[in-house]
RNA sequence: UGUCCGAUGGUGUAAUGGUAGCACUGCAGAUUUUGAUUCUGCCUGUCCAGGUUCGAGCCCUGGUCGGACAACCA
């Protein structure tokens, strides 16, 4: 125990509410949430931090968790969507309970009691062309005025409300309103929408219906139908409250009521969220598809080599809360490391070589070298690395006229050879261009690791190495920020897409990889000693093996240079 | 000239009238066969003005600043 025994843990202000709700028995004691995706897009990091925190909660205290499409609008939704979105929760390590909901299973209550509405003077038929009824709303600093429409008989609504969902008008030829306050503050009370004509074919209902709910006469009700208890959701739904609760007045019997309650959602620095604008991205092909790794999607994410458990302690760190906040990517990034270290077996791989020969090594010989997968777990385990004259070591190990500071290779300079020996710059050559082809080394036998010379303190730093006789052939993709700016839709003046990091992707194709890697599978991650995290993509192939960085080592060294 | 919501270090988030804490970032240092990890230390904060109170980041009043709201989107 670190803390004292009654010392609390504090709750964010979702967990107080619930702890309240609990204490005086509301529901009778029920906790039930939902998370509420519209198909019609891949899920992002964003709705990680929802999904964290509903199937959180629900686990925190005993209760349950639904899954419901919020699918009341065909002309954008898609199983495509539903499909991953599914696929990503259960990625993400979480289970919704009893089988997916979608709200177009309630189309049947929910036209019933719009019916209900009607007949209780409460909702009327406004066949009103758009741009009048937009007019006669006002605007936030104005009230609006009344539909000519708003106070026609009940049957005639009635009929002509049947007559809408008989398919006899096209679409958008009148609307069905709820009878609220014109001149409510809120634009939101201003006779809202509940249903409007689309002669379009449903993902699930097909062509069942030609008029569909909007979003707020669907919400409430479908939290009501399945029980949930806490309707969460994020900070632009506060100012539709009112008509959540409107909504819920109209239809609630006995004590049971679901109430909403709104958090800030969550933005990351150097990232777009909006679903719009990660659509445009893959649409105009800035990127390769939803899951390309630099996307900040679900499925991005999970190609780029993120565990789930990453992601949810990242959404365990950044908190709950209403005031509007930009998470800094380092924090994402802190999280994946930290579960990759934990996890991730270590290798060699040199994804810019460079030759050495190490002219004093038998020229046929290979020793098989027993290194530690992880030196900071034994039991990770050991591989077989095979050592050979000649190998590759990283072309920035090396320099030619180094500076004093520079820990590694150069001219007269000795570096240890990770799990091998030290060795001793005598020479090298350059090619017609003046880069440097071969270094030429001499290594003391003495100093093979764990031997007894092995402790032999020198200046330069452990690198890492490849057998050039034994390396597998690789494609390394290196991975950088998506944009270059710190908040890239928050420019008035320029699109977005101005800020695209040209450089956040290079495609390494001459990379060496220790042997040991041969048997790896797509979604393997490996650190790839001194240079990162790295995750094999599924595009490999039997004859080339393609392998995504998924976040560089820290680098104190490369700031300081 | 509307309604609703919010404001604590660079970034997040706690403190629920009683010592402003934690994490990330940054900066130093120790250890290191990964310039990683690990460990240690440091920097930096209650939007402003009043009020209530023995005591206010917290309660009240007034400001300031920021966000949301005017789709037949969710």
């Amino acid at each position: 125990m670190d803390f004292p025994e009654n010392e609390k843990k504090s709750l964010n202000f979702i967990e107080s509410i619930i702890e309240e709700d609990l204490t005086t028995n509301k529901n009778q004691g029920r906790v039930h949430l939902r998370f509420p995706p519209e198909p019609n897009g891949y899920l992002h990091i964003g709705h990680a931090k929802s999904i964290c925190l509903n199937f959180g909660l629900a686990n925190e205290y005993n209760g349950l968790c639904n899954l419901r499409f919020d699918d009341t609008n065909p002309e954008k939704e898609d199983v495509e969507y539903v499909d991953s979105i599914m696929e990503d929760i259960r990625w993400l390590g979480f289970q919704w309970d009893d089988g997916p909901k979608y709200a177009s299973d309630y189309f049947q209550q929910l036209y019933e009691w719009a019916i209900q509405l009607i007949k209780e003077g409460k909702a009327y038929i406004d066949e009103q062309p758009q741009e009048l009824i937009s007019e006669q709303r006002g605007v936030p600093t104005r009230p609006g005025i009344n539909s000519p429409y708003r106070n026609r008989p009940i049957e005639e609504s009635l009929d002509l409300f049947t007559r809408m969902k008989n398919g006899e008008f096209e679409t958008g030829a009148m609307i069905l309103r709820s009878k609220i306050d014109m001149s409510s503050p809120n634009m939101h009370m201003r006779d809202p929408i509940m249903y409007r004509i689309l002669h379009q074919t449903h993902h699930r209902t097909g062509d069942d219906w030609c008029i569909y709910p909007m979003y707020d006469w669907a919400h409430g009700q479908s939290d009501y139908i399945e029980g949930i208890t806490h309707s969460v959701c994020t900070l632009e739904f506060e100012i539709h409250r009112p008509l959540y609760d409107w909504a819920l007045d109209q239809i609630v019997e006995g004590d049971y009521r679901p109430r909403q309650i709104e958090f800030a959602r969550l933005n990351l620095s150097y990232t777009v969220m909006s679903k719009r604008k990660l659509l445009q991205l893959v649409k105009d092909n800035y990127v390769n598809g939803w899951d390309d790794p630099r996307m900040p999607t679900i499925s991005g994410f999970r190609r780029r080599g993120y565990t789930p458990e990453s992601i949810r302690n990242f959404a365990d760190r950044i908190g709950v809360a209403k005031r509007d906040n930009v998470i800094d990517v380092s924090l994402l990034e802190f999280s994946v490391r930290e579960h990759l270290n934990q996890v991730a077996p270590r290798a060699m791989a040199v994804i810019d070589p460079v030759k050495v020969i190490i002219t004093n090594y038998p020229e046929n010989d290979v020793e098989d070298l027993e290194l530690a997968n992880n030196p900071n777990d034994e039991n990770a385990g050991t591989r077989k690395v095979p050592f050979t004259r000649d190998i590759y070591i990283e072309r920035d190990d090396f320099m030619e006229d180094p500076p004093k500071k520079f820990f590694r290779l150069g001219p007269d300079r000795e570096v240890r050879l990770i799990g091998a020996y030290i060795i001793k710059c005598d020479g090298f050559k350059k090619n017609d261009n003046g880069i440097v082809e071969e270094i030429y080394c001499t290594y003391d036998p003495d100093t093979k690791s764990g031997g007894s010379g092995a402790k032999r303190k020198i200046k330069g730093k452990a690198i890492h190495w490849v057998s050039a006789e034994n390396a597998i052939d690789a494609e390394v993709r290196l991975y950088d920020r998506l944009f270059i700016d710190e908040n890239p839709d928050g420019h008035k003046e320029k699109d977005f897409k101005e800020f695209l990091n040209p450089d956040s992707l290079k495609v390494l194709n001459n990379c060496k990889l220790e042997q040991s890697l041969k048997s790896v599978v797509a979604g393997d991650k490996i650190q790839f000693q001194r240079l990162g995290y790295f995750c094999v993509d599924k595009d490999s192939t039997e004859n080339m093996l393609v392998v995504n960085r998924t976040v560089p080592l820290r680098d104190s060294w490369g700031k300081t240079k």
